[in-house]
DNA sequence: GGACATATTAGCCAATGGTCTAATGCAGGA
DNA sequence: TCCTGCATTAGACCATTGGCTAATATGTCC
C-alpha cells in the first residue's frame, strides 16, 4: 500500500513511546520509528532525519513547555508535518496547536483506531482534529468577532493609532506621524488597551495582526 | 452580460472621482456610483451600502493616511471586497495592500484598458496586481527566510522567551513561567532583539507571528 | 586544560510605556 | 441656550523595558 514510513516520536514518556510504536507498527506495513524523550534530543533527531515523515510530538516535553517546541519545529522544518499527541483535552489547546503549525492533535485517551485515523488522514496531507475540537471551533471564529466589535468601536485616531502600533513603532514615531504630542499617543494607547479589554501595547499588536489574517482568510 | 452594480469611489480629488466615473460608465452597461471624499464619509456611505460591489479607495484621503482606511473596511464590512486606487508606486506599497485585506491594486498611470480589467477581475472574485508589483514579490518570501534563519540562530531558552514574548506576556510573567528572574528574562530579550535586529518587544512579536502564519501557509 | 557558547543573576541607567487628571473643543439633546 | 457626552489633546507620575558591564556556573569542543 505504502513504502516505508519515518515517524519521529517525540515524547518523555518511554511506556507511552512504545505502546505508540507497538500500535503503529500493526497498522502500517513498513515504518522506520525515530525516538526523542526531550527537546534536546528532538533537535538532533530531526537534524539527522529532515525527510521524515511524521512527527508525533508531545507538548510539555522536558525543555520545551507548550508550543515552543512546535513552533521551534515549523521555523525549522517547515515542511515535516507534525501531529500533536496530548492528554489534554482543552478544545482551545487543540485548536491552538493547528494555529500554531500543526497538522493535527490526537488526545492520549484515543482508541487505536482514532490515532490509525488521525495520523492518515495527516499522512494523506490533511489536517485532523478530534469532534471535540471541532465542536467548539466557531467559539474562536466568535472570539474573532468580539475582538473585531471592539476595534470597530475605536475612534479613527485611536484606529490609526493601532495600525501603527501593530507595525511595532514607537510612540514617538506615531506622535511624530501624527504630527501631535507623544502624551496624547499614549492616552490614545490607554484608550485602546482599555476598549479592547488588553493590557499591554504587545498584546494589542498581536491581536490586531491576527483579525488581519482572519479578515483575509475570509476574504481570499 | 450583468445587472446593476453598485461602486464607491473614495477619493478626495473630484477630478478623478469624476473621470473613474466616465470610463466606467462606458465599460459597465449599468453601474450606480456612490462618492466619498472623506474618512468621515466613507464611513457614512459604506454603512447606506453594504451591498456595494466594490470600493474604489484612494489611499491618502483625509482624515485616513495610510492603510487606515483599508483596515478599518475590513473589519467593519470583511464581505465587501475594496480595490485600492493610488498613485503610489512602490510595489511594497502594491503587495502590502493584499496582505491587509485589499483585492487588488491600481496605479493611478494605469490605462482604461488595465483598470477595466483590474476590476472585472475583481469583481470575478480574483486579486489583481499590477505587473510591477508581481515582479519583486518573491522578495517578501526572502526577508521571511531571512527572519527565519535569524529566528533559527536564537538559542532555545531565548526561543522559548520568544514564544511567550509574542503572546504578550510581561517579562515578568515570562520570568515566573520559566522559574528565572526578570534580570534573565531581560537579557534574553535584549539577545534576542540583537539576533533579529529589532529594537522593541512590539516588533519581535509581530515578526515571531508573520513567520507563524507564513508557515502555516505554507503548511497548509 | 583551555577556549567557547549558553544560562543565570545583579546593578545601574536611559528610554519607553501606561495611568491618572484635566483642559479644550465640538456635536446633539433638553 | 445650557448641558451632556465624547474625542482629542496634554502634563505629571510611576512602571516597564532595554542596554551596559560584570560575575558565576555549566557543558562542549579542540
Amino acid at each position: 500500500m505504502q513504502q516505508s514510513l519515518t515517524i519521529i516520536v517525540a515524547d518523555d514518556h518511554p511506556l507511552f513511546r512504545e505502546a505508540l510504536q507497538q500500535a503503529l507498527g500493526n497498522l502500517f506495513e513498513s515504518v522506520r520509528f525515530v525516538e526523542a524523550d526531550s527537546f534536546d534530543s528532538l533537535q538532533g533527531v530531526t537534524g539527522e532525519n529532515e525527510d521524515a515523515d511524521l512527527i508525533l510530538l508531545d507538548l510539555d516535553m522536558p525543555g520545551a513547555h507548550g508550543f515552543s517546541a512546535l513552533a521551534w519545529l515549523r521555523t525549522q522544518y517547515p515542511a515535516l508535518p507534525v501531529m500533536i499527541v496530548s492528554a489534554a483535552s482543552d478544545p482551545r489547546i487543540m485548536r491552538r496547536s493547528v494555529e500554531f503549525g500543526a497538522s493535527g492533535f490526537i488526545p492520549k485517551s484515543s482508541s487505536l483506531d482514532e490515532i490509525a485515523t488521525a495520523i492518515r488522514s495527516v499522512l494523506g496531507g490533511d489536517v485532523w482534529l478530534p469532534e471535540s475540537a471541532l465542536a467548539t471551533e466557531d467559539e474562536a471564529v466568535r472570539e474573532d468577532q468580539e475582538l473585531a466589535q471592539r476595534i470597530a468601536a475605536l475612534t479613527p485616531q485611536q484606529f490609526r493609532v493601532l495600525m501603527m502600533l501593530a507595525d511595532g513603532l514607537l510612540n514617538k514615531q506615531i506622535a511624530a506621524e501624527l504630527s501631535v504630542s507623544e502624551a496624547t499617543i499614549k492616552a490614545h494607547v490607554t484608550a485602546i488597551l482599555r476598549k479592547m479589554g488588553l493590557r499591554s501595547r504587545t498584546q494589542a499588536a498581536v491581536a490586531a495582526r491576527r483579525l488581519e489574517r482572519a479578515a483575509s482568510l475570509e476574504h481570499g
